[in-house]
DNA sequence: GCTCCTTCCTGAAACGTTCAATTGCAGCAT
DNA sequence: ATGCTGCAATTGAACGTTTCAGGAAGGAGC
């Protein structure tokens, strides 16, 4: 290896440095940082041929500390698998690119531990504020970090009258859709194949589900539900092994799931047993993921604004942080019905 | 809304306000933070109680300032929303957890421009290094890095002869596995269904693919090769109507994808046309995502161990950090061939 | 020649930590 | 008494930046 050339120095060169190497002091190369138009051309050109031969990186720690704000956020993911929060995350960081700040991604896997430590962290590093799914939205160390002056938006979740800023989507309006668009196509036995009741996404779209089912005037006992332990592929297979098993009288024409993996795995398990999707069995989906449309057959789904999602939440937040009459607010979006062979194709 | 107590006041807590709470100094309060087994158990516990009281939070950038050096590493990812890249993150963080180090996730979103912005930041908060999958292995701004002392490991990509550590997988050996598998299966006319040659992978599994079929002795001409122009779903569809379009006596009886994506598409192409996976035709995808396993026929494919990739990505950057004889390594992990029913079912 | 502006630059004081050097103080041996 | 030793706590100087009160130089107006 050959030696590092003069520029390769042991310690990084600061703005000390590039003042001594320009000729100037260390204020005016601060400016030409910061308020170049009160430079003279002349020495600011200097400065900046300084700054490029001594490969001089600007220290964000000492800025911050000195400034008291960090140019950056944080989005602090449920699931970085799951491509429902990278999309939101996209939008984070549309808004945050925009606005001139970094985005920080940080997972908690549903873990509370790790959200707890990332949320530790963030604190310390103080950034200028976090969007947040969190495991649990009443978790208090939420609160602790309002208190202490680090704003927070919540997506996707929300907690009753709160002090901050949320951004959801309508579930109770989604499951209506999907079994609106069920009734239309004339399913009079239908399905709710739902996830463990104890996710508040689960029973909205159980809800909305219901409140169509009721307004149709259907007779209640011919919308089933379905529980499953997770709204995974595996468990909606086995969804489609207990809808099998029902007496033909009772076996409905179409299933409405909580989310498309239970979907795909129902779709899985029709179609290797020898049956017809939508002709046996019609299925609707949520969330549209990717593989929704890509799916043996295509499948209908409820598509959420998942990339608005993300994007009005940086809003929500770059608000809190630099306008103090902020006031907070619970925005929710609506989610939209996605009509493909699932449910359209020849019976 | 009551007003904060005094908890909450205008700035958040610093060491000296915890020192003059305690009645201690400011250098003790240091200790208790740093080196807790030199301060004797009535003083830390005076001080842990005043930390508390002021809910006292470390200042990051002030530590980092002083001490030069973060605790933080972060990995750049080429593109958040390809599950692939989500577990090699999971398995870097797990790393980076272990050794007290947060983790920074960064998207690049296959943009050049967001790379740089995300290096250039990233350099300015002096993370002790960087893990990325970068949009062009030979970016100068990546031997900039390093130059400047920024520890840098390649993921999944590679460039001969570096002076950085980098961790990929054998695709050439990955194609290989695929084929002879094909071969084994008794098929003697084979299509592999690229991606645009310009991505590595590709044409190292090409590669590992060619060499299996001429070690095994078969005409090269009975190997078709299918270039796609980008490994989507999409274009699987499309390459599963170019099979069907080839005269009967030269169409392939199985076909190895370069990707999972593409084998979906052509898995979907091809059942709803009214042909039977694996009868008709049998496919071998790559990659082994979640969906492989989820398709209408689990779908056989390469499985890469990408948690293990991560995970020894962030080892070595952090042996880079603090072993001073570290030499840089090329390590290359082995894929594994994952049979399902896309290849095994009965005819 | 004098004042009064501008323009461009300087110098020093912060920001909140860490850490090496230092003081104070008790206990113990001389 | 006096000097050591060792522990606990204190002191003060950094770290690299920003900011702000000015100072020097030069020009305009009288």
């Amino acid at each position: 290896m050959a030696i590092t050339p003069a520029a390769g120095s042991s310690r990084s060169a600061s703005v000390k440095d590039v003042a001594a190497t320009a000729g100037v002091s260390l204020g005016t190369v601060s400016n030409v940082l910061n308020r170049p138009e009160r430079v003279s051309p002349a020495t600011r050109e200097r400065v900046e041929r300084a700054m490029a031969e001594l490969g001089f990186v600007r220290n964000e720690s000492a800025r911050s500390l000195r400034t008291g704000s960090t140019q950056s956020l944080a989005y602090v993911m449920l699931d970085a698998g799951n491509p429902f929060f990278t999309d939101v995350a996209r939008g984070i960081e549309l808004a945050a690119e925009s606005a001139g700040l970094s985005l920080f991604l940080c997972n908690s896997d549903s873990r509370s531990a790790r959200e707890g430590a990332h949320l530790a962290h963030l604190q310390q590093q103080r950034v200028q504020g976090i969007v947040i799914t969190p495991v649990d939205p009443d978790d208090p160390q939420i609160d602790q970090l309002i208190e202490r002056g680090t704003p927070i938006v919540m997506v996707d979740r929300t907690r009753a009258g709160s002090s901050f800023c949320s951004v959801a989507v309508d579930d109770v309006l989604g499951g209506r859709l999907a079994v609106e668009h069920l009734i239309d196509a004339g399913h009079r036995r239908v399905a709710y194949v739902g996830g463990p009741e104890s996710i508040g996404q689960v029973r909205d779209r159980g809800e909305g589900a219901r409140q169509a089912w009721a307004e149709a005037g259907l007779p209640p006992e011919d919308l089933i539900t379905l529980s499953c332990e997770a709204p995974t592929v595996a468990c909606g297979r086995t969804a489609g092994e207990r809808l099998v098993g029902l007496p033909a009288r009772r076996r409905p024409t179409a299933a409405f799931c909580a989310n498309d993996l239970l979907a795909l795995g129902l779709l899985q398990q029709t179609i290797s047993s020898g049956r017809t999707v939508p002709g046996d069995l019609a299925i609707v989906g949520y969330d549209d993921i990717e593989f929704a449309a890509a799916a043996a057959v295509p499948l209908t789904s409820v598509r959420q604004p998942r990339q608005d999602l993300g994007r009005r939440a940086a809003e929500l937040l770059l608000d809190e942080v630099d306008d103090p009459a902020h006031e907070h607010e619970q925005v929710v979006f609506t989610p939209e019905l996605v009509a493909r062979a699932s449910t359209l194709g020849r019976p």
